[in-house]
DNA sequence: TTGCATTATGCAATCGATTGCCGAAATTAT
DNA sequence: ATAATTTCGGCAATCGATTGCATAATGCAA
């Protein structure tokens, strides 16, 4: 690469013979030039392709028009609609997005932190690592002065905004479809405990459970059985019980309803006549399995744009009031498919 | 949000009685500060919660320690995948990530090309969006001084660092396997044909069929179809012929392939025994749906690699040789499912 | 014609970190 | 003991854009 020395506002300036800062007036269109001189300079830094310098104008005016991102994994449908929900509506504003993936481990999860506070971005949006247990990293966030979204996996341990899934009320409607299908035996697929959306998927199972006065039976709950493998391997135990379920509903992801049904099949198990399933994302594939699973969808995209708007909202009135730890509960839709079409209606 | 005062190198040098420079040094780990009094500097930061403001840092330095990703998408799977795979090979060398997406416009791939020659990104790695045909926003990012990598969809308008697939083989060896199965009438459905992968993927099915002395058929070449919508009406279309297809190849995506399999279903077309299907990029999909689908493996997150260390490896040597046009290109890999056994081995 | 407001522009400081240059102090060599 | 070298740390300029303050120029009214 050619070091080239790019064009500024003193080359405009001296080629224009005025200063610089009205250049930056001009540039900037404020009143406090002619309107003249404003188009010369325009037209000037057009042809000797100026390009402004946003760490310089951000340095200065102490704020950078970027938020940055830090998801699990960029590449899981649901964050990267989620990101790409962002992207849209921060776009229209000229908001630039710096994305990090933690890859599940909170140590990058914190590095990555840091390093958005050293860029200065504005704001930070992020759902945390499987495996977070303190989150000092993100209490200092807020006493550096950024704007602190949290969203999906979140943490009460810490009061900023959110952006989440009432989990509960989703997971006791899947719940609830699969007892009036006639389901008796739903066993659970529990993700790990210490993230909230799992306990609150958990708590929505048991309240459907009691809603219809069906017993709680502690083999049919399987700890930490989040990933396709972990689904499957589950799903081998559970089959080979005395009394095996009779629907296994996946709370933690389609993928690890992919492994129950495709453990199921293999062991000769009729889906949904014998063996009911649901999962959980609304993964673009369950539409295309055979049968195709049952799911929740969680508008990941819309919930991005609901961050964005979220945080451009907050700064407007960033004077006016106290901060308020201010909580937008998006509401899951339940997607009935052929897996849990016991009666075949 | 309360406004805070950053803690800057001032604050710690006035703190110590020292000068901002030497804070400066020890915290860049130079030579010229005693090693005590580094220590002592490490320490106040630490106590002081001390953030480097990398904005003034690289405005300093002159360059960003950033790289720019423009795709038509970011939720595509495979424009996913290729981000993760830059992510992880960047994120060891503490450089961060920019992303944008063009939603497959022109228009707005300038407007993100634009805002990341002003944030002074040191590299842009792009895939163009379908609509392009004029590209002086990229020379734009050359003139600039800005290293430019182009990936999957290039542009041979431009000579600068590029990271592609050998389409060409991929789609010859797809349709000679399809040939090879015992299929005759193999249909084409192709992409955009602006964007060049889109007429390497036609080429290598030209050739497939002129190595085997099977004709071209016009009416089986079916322009732009590119989406599963677009390729659900074409098969529609193609199945209605007086001598249908026995094979359609969706050369421009797994979701064409989708739309194929499903009319083709409905139709009452039975897959793979009277027409056989085969899509692109290796979609997790295709293994799931009945029948699995023959496809491309692109090897999306290697590409990712790919592409951030043939950034370094040009930094490198930037000052050593002249810039060298230099095509990385990576063999996709056939993956043979069940939707094109015809013979049923 | 004088006085006052309005508009346009320049000056210089500022944002925070980095770095070349210089000199003082400390160490080593002669 | 003196000279030569190394180590350490300060000074001040710099990166490029922005902005409060001051001043000059212009317009308008009295």
């Amino acid at each position: 690469m050619k070091i080239k020395k790019r064009t500024t506002i003193y080359d405009i300036a001296e080629k224009l013979n005025i200063t610089a800062s009205s250049v930056s007036r001009a540039l900037n269109n404020s009143n406090y030039v002619n309107e003249n001189t404003k188009k010369l300079i325009l037209k000037t830094a057009e042809e000797l392709n100026y390009k402004r310098n946003t760490l310089a104008s951000n340095l200065r005016k102490g704020h950078s028009k970027t938020i940055g991102i830090v998801v699990p994994r960029i590449n899981q449908n649901f964050f990267s609609n989620v990101i790409a929900g962002i992207e849209e509506a921060t776009y229209q504003k000229d908001y630039n997005l710096i994305i990090c993936q933690s890859s599940e481990s909170q140590s990058k999860e914190i590095k990555c932190v840091n390093t958005l506070i050293n860029q200065h971005v504005d704001c930070i949006v992020i759902s945390v690592s499987v495996d977070g247990t303190d989150y000092q990293h993100l209490q200092n966030v807020l006493d550096h002065g950024i704007q602190l979204i949290q969203f999906d996996r979140v943490t009460d341990e810490l009061e900023t905004l959110k952006v989440i899934n009432d989990n509960e009320q989703a997971s006791f409607e899947a719940v609830s479809h699969m007892i009036e299908q006639g389901y008796k035996r739903i066993s659970l697929l529990e993700g790990p405990q210490n993230l909230q959306i799992f306990r609150q998927r958990k708590t929505g199972y048991l309240n459907a459970l009691k809603k219809y006065d069906l017993p709680i039976i502690d083999e049919l709950i399987v700890e930490n059985a989040w990933t396709k493998e972990l689904g499957a391997e589950a799903t081998r135990k559970l089959l080979s019980l005395n009394e095996p379920p009779d629907a296994i509903f996946a709370s933690t992801s389609d993928f690890s309803a992919l492994g129950v049904l495709e453990v199921a099949t293999a062991m000769g198990f009729k889906v949904p006549g014998q063996l009911g399933i649901c999962g959980y994302s609304n993964e673009a594939f369950t539409e295309l399995t055979s049968p195709s699973i049952t799911t929740i969808d969680q508008f990941s995209s819309y919930m991005g744009k609901t961050i964005a708007n979220l945080y451009f909202q907050e700064m407007e009135n960033k004077e006016d009031v106290e901060v308020v730890p201010k909580i937008i509960s998006i509401k899951p839709k339940l997607i009935i498919r052929s897996s849990t079409k016991k009666n075949g209606d």
